[in-house]
DNA sequence: AAATCGTCTGGAAAGTTAACAGACAGGAGC
DNA sequence: GCTCCTGTCTGTTAACTTTCCAGACGATTT
């Protein structure tokens, strides 16, 4: 901890104002004073102050009450443009904002197979930001949501089976090369708990954890409002979790050693749909038709709830965290039921009462994830507010991210 | 984000100085200047201003050099002073410091098995005060550790079946009525973690884990540099969770579903060991033998690893932490050779390579674990340092965030 | 007439630079 | 071996800068 003088106070109220004109929108002088506790000339002279260095702009008068009409004012969003992406294995979508967050453009694309998916990318990213008017090297940073995670020591992609011609090289470095700007890679569970904590069903609470159950399991872990990353990324890898299946219906699993992604697999649990009368081609589909079948599907349903609530209990075990949310396809599928008897089972193996709920998957959560997220990356590099504070979590940290 | 008047300087700038006198032991003016990055005049009166409040205390005269003997000045450790308390079931051990960090006493009493507990620890607290001058009640707080973890709803002591004594009631409310005094009470592991943050293995990460293979297993999770205590207290609480026995030797447990307490139980591992051909009595008594046994203690040191490794897995998948310490009799008795089974063992179950160790346990952890958190309270109350600031491995916090 | 907006003036609080007086160690000169 | 000078360090004082606050004033709108 150092000292500071005077111009200390200057940076730590300049600050206080940007940060509060970017989250309440326009604001008259007066209504700044409110917010951040200045004097009224002080608030005035701060004000010109951060005109005539352009971060700040006259945004229209306020009428209405009695007096003059107050002048408005808002941070200036041309000074800087990001760049937010949802890259699945089928399509890309993109978006533009500018550094207040108002979106300019939006963009989707659909991407090949394997081969040529980074000129594909990189023309996608092209196209959108020419619908903005601007290039790539003009975007202040570019924040990827993919399935995976980032290893941070090389940038290449790991647990990313389904999207196989992003791996074996630095991803982030050679998108950083191909669109001369500045990118970071996030796991999309990431984004999605991201998401969730800014506008979702998490907005309350410090420590959760998101749960993704699918042919490949992920989840988040968002602790003291931070995301969680790993030393290598892998922070809620839990796919790979060793757990004991303890479904009722016999599968012919290997009952000491399989894994929650084995468990919780499209084929796995089609079998074990099977075992109980249900034929489906998904995990999701076996769901859906268990939740019509009735009582039998039910069977079938307590077991899958097994299976989801033994490794949710790992998780809850180290964690012990104020909410649990449950996401993706199956969870989904399963509703109120699924997420009730999943809780049920849970109950039964840890102390703990951690509150269960589904996800409030509204829209497309992982670019208004990433979109956050390279927010707060721009924020931070263009007014020194710590992404922290700016927004409840931190930007990705990559090799050659802003300082 | 609030601005900040002139005023907020001063704040700022005494706790700066008042931290580096705390950290730094007694300095000199002229040393203070460079650490907190004030100039000379400002620092003076600086000094001159908290001597009047009794912040800080002249602490004699640095000769040696050119010129006239600094002065050199130190924080007034008579302005608090708090209790550090180890408990377990057989003893409590007490030791009582001033805000400095200056231990004053200590003191060593036995605890009943069961009745009287209370009453036992009330007065032994009772002596360690009055050896150091003090009564309980000018005790800015104490912080007592122990194995277990207190539920923030209702204070009742969990996880705790060897303190049979201590349940059923609001343990810290029942300690802050009789020794009228605020009291916290932390899990044992947690203390230990906290100690080998501050002086012993992770000094220099800041994800880490301390794993306790016991009879009851515990773990500690510090993420960010910051103690994760969980929603109801329960984070790091992994005896109950579920993972298959992956040894080899056969000893009849219940492969599709134990905890991982069970597996790491005394009886367990003699169970084991008996499998192996080595007779024992509990836990680290298997673990010498098998030390000294040579190669048919061998196999049975990596079935052991191999039950260890598997619940570390289920951490590592969720947390992929920077580095795991290993800790306790089990962990103490196996040695280096212990540790690198179960790190090769882990290495085959989960992607990250995260390293793994012993914990550095020299002295008494838990005590000096209680002392540091102690501190840390007693110099939040007095000084208004951020705790997270005040231990020596969190970043700075930035001036003027939210109070 | 009342309330509100924006600006201006004077003053308080905090820190910085610069200069000065005094203290002490070390070396030069005898 | 003794004396005295010099350089360096401590601590204090004074003048100036930066930043904010309280209050007053004219202008504007209902």
């Amino acid at each position: 901890m150092r000292a500071g003088s005077p111009r200390l106070l200057r940076e730590i109220n300049d600050r206080a104002a940007i940060e509060a004109l970017l989250r309440n929108g326009p604001l008259t002088r007066s209504e700044l004073e409110g917010l951040i506790g200045l004097s009224k000339p002080a608030t005035a002279q701060l004000l010109t102050r951060l005109e005539t260095a352009d971060t700040v702009v006259r945004n229209g008068l306020r009428g209405g009450g009695r007096g003059p009409r107050a002048q408005l004012w808002s941070v200036n969003g041309a000074l800087a443009h990001i760049a937010a992406v949802d890259l699945t294995p089928e399509t890309v979508d993109i978006a533009i904002a500018d550094i207040s967050g108002a979106v300019l453009t939006e963009h989707k694309a659909p991407m090949p197979a394997k081969h040529g998916v980074l000129e594909a990318f990189v023309s996608a990213v092209g196209k959108a930001c020419g619908q903005a008017g601007l290039h790539s090297d003009q975007l202040l940073h570019v924040v990827v949501g993919c399935p995976g995670a980032v290893n941070p020591a090389n940038g290449e992609l790991a647990y990313a089976p389904h999207l196989p011609g992003w791996s074996g090289f630095d991803m982030p470095g050679r998108l950083r090369e191909q669109l001369a700007t500045s990118v970071s890679v996030e796991n999309d569970v990431n984004l999605v708990a991201l998401e969730e904590m800014v506008a979702g069903r998490a907005t309350e609470v410090s420590d959760f954890v998101v749960i993704w159950p699918a042919d490949l399991v992920g989840a988040a872990v968002v602790i003291n409002g931070v995301l969680l990353r790993g030393a290598s990324g892998g922070a809620g890898e839990i796919d790979g979790l060793m757990i004991p299946d303890r479904a009722a219906a016999d599968t012919d699993t290997d009952r000491s050693g399989g894994t929650y992604g084995e468990l919780l697999s499209n084929a796995s649990i089609c079998k074990l749909a099977r075992a109980h009368g249900l034929a489906a081609r998904n995990g999701h589909g076996a769901v859906r038709k268990a939740l019509a079948a009735g009582p039998a599907g039910g069977e079938f349903m307590v077991d899958l709830a097994k299976r989801i609530a033994t490794g949710v209990a790992s998780v809850v075990a180290v964690l012990d965290p104020e909410l649990i949310l449950l996401s993706g396809d199956i969870a989904q599928a399963g509703g109120t039921t699924l997420n009730d008897l999943v809780a049920a089972e849970l109950r039964q193996l840890v102390v703990p009462r951690t509150p269960l709920q589904l996800a409030l998957v509204t829209g497309k959560p992982v670019r208004s994830g990433a979109l956050h997220s390279a927010l707060a990356v721009a924020r931070e590099t263009v007014f020194g507010l710590p992404a922290a504070t700016t927004a409840p979590f931190r930007g990705p940290v990559v090799a050659g991210s802003p300082r």
